[in-house]
DNA sequence: AATGAATGAGGTTTCATTCAT
DNA sequence: CATGAATGAAACCTCATTCAT
């Protein structure tokens, strides 16, 4: 009967955040940020609307949260050694591990995607991610030049194009549209490129 | 003051259907179906809510003409000559066509673009274009075939991806993603690919 | 059948306005700001919740209204003539007056009085009024003054307070509060201070 | 760590109590009755919500207690002599005690002229004290009537607005109104009225 | 005695749609 | 054809209160 201890609240709120975020990523895919209610995300979590205020101010704050949560989880995957340069290996395994990610959290790259397109929500979030990508960007710049690759830029605008086109095919519609032999066919073509 | 014909009626309805259909592609695509209410597509549009009602009968039969009516247009663009033959020239002009279109309508890009990863309201929209689509395709697994191209499945994927990421990428940055470059590039691939 | 005109439109919102916030100041004095719900007011103006939220965009601003419509009101009561000489014959008159608007707006200074007792409501407000109300206050201490009073500033002091405390009592209890004779008996007190 | 006393135990609650309704005082002063949160008292008070409750079994029976709990003290302090006499100088005194009670518990009184503009609320509370009030009224007219004052009535009614008057603008704004000026003010005039 | 997670009713606000004019 | 006032359902959000620990 003595009271939880802290360590017990805390706990109990770091759960339930995951499993309201979880919820939500999933109706926000679905339905859209504007197009999902809070009572929706609420239920599919197994909470009251009520309880969901008091983990997150509004339902803005549960998007950035959102937003927030899974660049802090990607910055950890992508985060190369860092040495400045990114070796050929570095790049395929670079790709793999994108589509592997994609693959694990269809529903918050369905949400993230359509984001993307929604410039009045856009700004809503923080976009401290767009800084190591564009790291990241520079690096595989620096591969394609080291590589002879004559047109750098055309090049890299053609990886992020298949690259994005993939996924975006792939998270519209994922029991059909098959994302490996799409992701193998892009490998195939990067090792041409490369000449490894 | 003579009254006005018929003819006449029939031809103020339709333009003021353009209008305020062209509202609300640019609506749409800045909030998203749902972000968007009907009074700001009025306001933008230039007439009250209910003139709206006499042309709509509601936000979604809006939405289901905008998608009706691009189909409608993008049918003869892109309506082959039903020889069931695609020359190669054919398809390069068909990509260029395409992102000639995407260019003149940003906006409409925009929202399906967002429609597309938005499996409760795209379901609300006829897809009459699918099939158009799938010929189309049809007609390009063909040239592939007719080319040599070994892995034509791949190939199409790749195709699709392509096409696909670069449109997104501009729809959603149109004054910063060089889409005329990345055209190209496409172009260039193929190019080589269909050793024309 | 012909659509209203501007004028007909004009005129009904401008008098379903006075409608909303006259129920408004109604249920403002009896309940609080922050006791009074929307539902309540909408329904004691006999009109939806949601047409409250077309005339007025919020709770808030439906306050700051009601205030800025009666300070507007009151400065025409109480804007002297402009030469600068409050004479005794104006101030027994200003004080009469005073009575008697409170008495015509039971409701409102009831809101009023309990405004200035809540400083987080309060800032809400436009404070025009403060500056004809210390303009005023500045005449009364001339006349003061002229008259021979010698402690003017303790007089002035007595005077606001002798009239707002019989104006609270009024309005916290307007049925029994004898403000008739509260009043004679300050205009007499001054009667003889000023000794005309 | 012997186990502490019935006594000891009465003791930390009643001290508890006197916390949260300081806190309650001070948060209701600022925010109004409706506008304060159970959360923001508790947390002005430094305990737990649920604690708050321990104490208190709702909102407005926290409300209730404050009031009775100042109706006792105040009792204490203007519980006349019961000789039925009041003096013109236990008068003096009684108005003297009256502002400095005030100026000792600003928010309560703030709290307290807001309620009494608030029916909707003021019935919730006890009224015991008002019988005390109107006894001490019954002694001042004896008073001035003994005085050979001649109107009685009007009299007091003056008195209690300029009492009332003067503690209103002084809670409103206690660092701005001069409430000793006024105070010494309102001796002056009675002890020219009852020529001690 | 003490905590804060949890609820649910009810508050404020928005908006698709209808309708009198 | 045209207007915008009007509605009502449903959205977002708050908060007094309860309860397991």
């Amino acid at each position: 009967m003595s009271p939880r201890t802290v360590e017990q609240y805390e706990q109990i709120r770091s759960e339930k955040r995951t499993i309201i975020m979880n919820a939500a990523i999933e109706v926000f895919a679905e339905k859209s940020f504007q197009g999902a209610s809070v009572s929706m995300i609420a239920q599919k979590a197994g909470i009251s609307k009520g309880l969901l205020y008091n983990y997150f101010k509004s339902k803005e704050e549960l998007l950035k949260e959102i937003i927030k949560n899974a660049a802090d989880t990607i910055y950890q995957y992508f985060d190369p050694n860092h040495d400045g340069i990114l070796t050929a290996e570095e790049f395929f395994f670079f790709i793999r591990k994108n589509f592997q990610v994609v693959k694990e959290n269809v529903n918050y790259w369905k949400l993230y995607s359509a984001l993307v397109l929604q410039p009045s929500v856009l700004k809503l979030i923080d976009h401290d991610f767009d800084e190591v990508s564009a790291n990241y960007i520079k690096l595989v710049y620096d591969l394609f030049e080291r590589s002879g690759i004559e047109d750098v830029e055309g090049e890299l605008l053609l990886l992020t194009s298949m690259v994005k086109g993939a996924i975006i095919q792939y998270v519209a519609m994922p029991d059909f549209f098959p994302i490996d032999k799409i992701e193998s066919k892009i490998l195939e073509y990067y090792r041409n490129k490369l000449s490894v």
